[in-house]
DNA sequence: GTTAGGG
DNA sequence: CCCTAAC
C-alpha cells in the first residue's frame, strides 16, 4: 500500500539548496572576489603599460613598428567623461560610474583606419555582474599617451610593471585568444586618486587586455608568461562588430545578443562550462545500462577551434585554455558529447524540415567579411569546417621567417538541426550550441586550404607551399576535418575528406543516420522555458515534484538513442564494440558531495548506520533526487577512506575534519554493532 | 528493489 | 559512478 517508506526521525537531512550548486570545480573556479582582485591589477597594470607604451612610441618611433602605425583605445571603468577629437584620430574616454566600481569593465581596441586593410578593433567584454549592468565606462586612448599625461598625477608615473595577461573571448564555442604580453622597463603607471574630472580611473577596472597585433611589443615571440592575469571573457553575442564600435559617443552595448540565456551570462562561475557542454539528458536506466562505460573512451578532441594567432603566440594560450578547461572540468570531461538530445549532422543542403545553421555561418562571417579565405561552398555538404583567416600583413616579418596568421573564424557549413516547431529559440540556441560544439568537440583535425586547394603533405614547409608568401596568405584557409584516426569508419579516401563534390558525401561525417533514425532521433523536446543551466542542473536539486524535470528527462529519453555512428562521429571511439552493441549509454556526470551533503549522510548514518542506505537515503537526501542511496553507500565508502587518510592525501573539496572524525566514529560504531549481532543471528540459527 | 562489494 | 551478485 505505502510504497515508499517515509521516515519520520524529524530530521530533514540535507536541504537541497534552492539554487543548483555548480559543481565542486566550478565553484572553485568561481571565486570571485579574488578573481576580480587579481583583474584589477591586471587591468591596472594593463592601462599603465599601455600608456607607457604609447609615451615610449612617441619618444622612439622604432620601438614597435607592430605598434607604430595603430590607434590603441582601451575601454576602462571610469567615473569620468572625456572626449577628446583628434584631427586624425578619434579618441574618447567616456566613463559611467555605474555605483559598482569593478563591476563591469569593457576594454577595447581599435585600429586605426590605415594601410591595413584588416584594421579592425577587437573588443573585449567583462561583465563583472550577474545581472548585466551593463558596460562601466570606455576609455579610448590613442596614441597620444600625452592626452593622459596632463591628466595624471606626476606622482602616479613612472611606476614599473611587468605585465603579462591573456584574454579569452569566449563566445559559445567561438572562442578567440588574445594575447599579449607587455614588458618595459619603464611604464607609466596612471592613476587618479583624487576623482578630478578628467582623470582617468582606473583603479577598479577588472583585467582585460587585446591588441589587434598579438606581436608582442617588444617584437620577440610572446612567451605568455604566467597567467596570473588571464580572464575569460565569455562573450555570447561574438560579433559585437568591430565595425560598431562606438567611437563617435555612442554608448556602448555590452549587453550580449543572447538575450533569453545571458541574463547572468558573462561572468557566471559555472556558465562558461555549459557552453561548452550540452544540456545533460539522463536517459532511462535501460540506456543507461546497455552504454557501459567501459566500451568508450573520449577521442582527443580539439576543442579550441578558433585560433587568433596562428603564430607562436598562440600555443600558450591554447595550452592554458585547455589546461583550465581540463582543470576545471577533469571530473566531467566525458560530459559533453555524451550527453546528446539532438540529432545533428551534416546534411544535403536541401534537407527539408531542417534548420540550417546559416545563421551560425553567417553570424561568423560577419567576423570575418572581407576575409578573402577559402570558404568551403555550402552546396558541397562539405565534410567538415572551414575557416576564414586573415593574414596579417604587418604580420608577416621575414627578420624571424615566421608567418602570423589569425583565423578569424571557422565556418559551419553543413549542420543539419531538428527541432520542433513548438521548441523555443532558447531551445533552438541551445540546439545548435550542442550541435556546433558536438562537431568542434568531435575528433577533428585542422586541414589547411591554399587557394581552394587542399595541402595535403604534412611534411611540407610553409616555404614549400609558399604559405609565407604574403600574397598567398589571402588564399590560405583551414578546415576542421574529421579525425580520421580517431573514427575508424568514416570514410577518408585518400586525402580529401571534404569539398567533395558528389550528392553523397555528406554521410561521411558525421555519419548521416537512416531516415528511420532521425526520425527517432528528431527533437521532440517541448518549449521547457528552462534555460541551459535548468536544463542541465535539471535532475541536479529538483523538487521532488518538479514536473518540468521529469518531462524533460522524458523527452531527453526520447531523443537520447542515437545511432551509434551519430556517438561516434562526435566525440567518442568505441574501444571495443560487444556484437550485439548498437545501444548507446551515457554516464551520469559526477556530482561531487558537497559539504553540506556529507554532514547530512554522516548525520543519517550517525543515526540509522551504515547497512539501511535507502532508509539514509529517505531520511537524508529525500528531495535529492540525483542521489541514489547507492550513491549515499560510496560515498559514505569513500568518506570512511578519505577520514583514514592523511589529510595531504586527500583530493576534492576538502571535507571538514569534524566531519571526517564522525564518519570513524560512526563507521566504528555500526562496524561494532554488527560484529555484535553477527553472533546473535548465528545463534538465533 | 536493496545491499554489499569490487572495479 | 558503474556493475554485479546476492538477497
Amino acid at each position: 500500500m505505502v510504497l515508499q517508506k517515509r521516515l519520520d526521525y524529524g530530521f530533514n537531512g540535507y536541504q537541497v539548496p534552492p539554487t543548483p550548486r555548480a559543481t565542486r570545480s566550478a565553484r572553485r573556479r568561481g571565486s570571485l572576489k579574488k578573481k576580480i582582485g587579481q583583474n584589477q591589477m591586471c587591468a591596472f597594470d594593463l592601462l599603465a603599460v599601455v600608456a607607457g607604451n604609447l609615451l615610449l612610441e612617441k619618444g622612439s618611433p622604432s620601438s614597435s613598428d607592430a605598434f607604430a602605425d595603430k590607434d590603441h583605445c582601451l575601454v576602462v571603468n571610469n567615473t569620468v567623461k572625456n572626449e577628446w577629437q583628434d584631427e586624425e584620430k578619434n579618441m574618447k574616454v567616456e566613463a559611467h560610474d555605474q555605483g559598482n566600481p569593478a563591476r563591469s569593465f569593457f576594454v577595447s581596441e581599435l585600429v586605426s583606419q590605415g594601410n591595413d586593410q584588416n584594421c579592425s578593433s577587437k573588443e573585449l567584454l567583462f561583465a563583472q555582474n550577474e545581472h548585466n549592468l551593463g558596460l562601466a565606462s570606455t576609455l579610448a586612448a590613442s596614441e597620444c599617451a600625452e592626452r593622459f599625461d596632463p591628466k595624471l598625477d606626476s606622482k602616479s608615473k613612472n611606476e614599473i610593471g611587468t605585465f603579462a595577461s591573456k584574454v579569452e573571448v569566449d563566445s559559445s564555442g567561438y572562442r578567440e585568444f588574445n594575447d599579449c604580453k607587455l614588458e618595459g622597463s619603464t611604464k607609466d603607471l596612471i592613476k587618479d586618486e583624487s576623482n578630478k574630472s578628467g582623470k582617468v580611473q582606473i583603479g577598479t577596472m577588472a583585467n582585460i587586455c587585446c591588441f589587434e597585433d598579438p606581436v608582442d611589443w617588444d617584437g620577440k615571440p610572446h612567451a605568455l608568461a604566467s597567467s596570473d592575469s588571464s580572464a575569460k571573457v565569455p562573450l555570447w553575442g561574438n560579433n559585437i562588430s568591430r565595425s560598431s564600435y562606438p567611437t563617435n559617443g555612442d554608448s556602448i552595448n555590452v549587453d550580449n545578443r543572447d538575450d533569453d540565456e545571458n541574463s547572468s551570462g558573462c561572468t557566471h562561475p559555472s556558465k562558461k562550462k555549459k557552453l561548452f557542454r550540452p544540456a545533460p539528458h539522463i536517459g532511462g536506466r535501460r540506456i543507461r545500462k546497455i552504454l557501459a562505460s567501459k566500451y568508450w573512451k573520449v577521442a582527443p578532441r580539439l576543442k579550441d577551434v578558433t585560433i587568433s594567432n596562428a603564430d607562436g603566440a598562440d600555443s600558450m594560450p591554447l595550452y592554458h585554455k585547455r589546461k583550465n578547461y581540463y582543470k576545471y572540468q577533469r571530473s566531467e570531461r566525458l560530459y559533453p558529447f555524451k550527453k546528446r538530445k539532438h540529432v545533428f549532422c551534416a546534411s544535403e543542403s536541401n534537407s527539408e524540415g531542417g534548420i540550417c545553421n546559416e545563421f551560425i555561418s553567417n553570424s561568423l562571417q560577419k567576423g570575418s567579411d572581407g576575409d578573402a579565405a577559402g570558404s568551403t561552398p555550402k552546396k558541397h555538404g562539405a565534410i567538415g569546417v572551414s575557416s576564414s583567416v586573415a593574414c596579417q600583413h604587418s604580420s608577416f616579418r621575414p627578420r624571424d621567417s615566421h608567418v602570423k596568421l589569425r583565423i578569424k573564424s571557422f565556418k559551419v557549413p553543413e549542420l543539419f538541426i531538428e527541432i520542433p516547431e513548438s521548441a523555443t529559440v532558447g531551445l533552438l540556441k541551445r540546439t545548435v550550441m550542442e550541435a556546433v560544439t558536438a562537431i568542434l568537440g568531435g575528433g577533428l583535425r585542422v586541414g589547411v586550404l591554399l587557394q581552394g586547394k587542399r595541402v595535403c603533405d604534412d611534411n611540407k614547409t610553409l616555404l614549400q607551399t609558399g604559405i609565407c608568401h604574403n600574397n598567398r596568405l589571402n588564399a590560405l584557409g583551414f578546415s576542421l576535418e574529421p579525425n580520421c584516426s580517431q573514427s575508424p569508419h568514416s570514410l577518408c579516401p585518400g586525402d580529401s575528406p571534404f569539398l567533395i563534390d558528389t550528392p553523397q558525401p555528406v554521410s561521411r561525417y558525421p555519419p548521416v543516420p537512416s531516415l528511420a533514425q532521425k526520425t527517432t532521433c528528431a527533437a521532440s523536446a517541448e518549449p521547457h522555458g528552462t534555460d541551459l543551466e535548468n536544463l542541465i542542473e535539471s535532475d541536479h536539486d529538483s523538487a521532488p515534484s518538479s514536473t518540468d524535470v521529469d518531462k524533460t528527462r522524458n523527452d531527453a529519453k526520447a531523443v537520447i538513442p542515437l545511432p551509434e555512428m551519430n556517438i561516434e562521429a562526435l566525440a567518442m571511439v568505441p574501444v571495443h564494440r560487444k556484437s550485439k552493441q548498437s545501444e548507446i549509454v551515457q554516464r551520469r556526470i559526477r556530482r561531487p558531495f558537497s559539504v553540506a551533503e556529507v554532514e547530512a549522510l554522516v548525520q543519517a548514518v550517525e543515526k540509522l548506520g551504515t547497512g539501511r542506505w535507502r532508509d539514509v537515503k529517505l531520511r537524508a537526501f529525500d528531495n535529492a533526487k540525483h542521489r541514489t542511496y547507492v550513491d549515499l553507500k560510496d560515498k559514505w565508502k569513500t568518506l570512511v577512506h578519505t577520514a583514514r587518510i592523511s589529510p595531504q592525501q586527500r583530493r576534492g573539496e576538502p571535507v571538514p575534519q569534524e566531519l571526517l572524525d564522525r564518519v570513524l566514529a560512526a563507521h566504528a560504531y555500526w562496524s561494532q554493532q554488527q560484529a555484535k549481532q553477527q553472533p546473535e543471528t548465528c545463534l538465533l540459527l
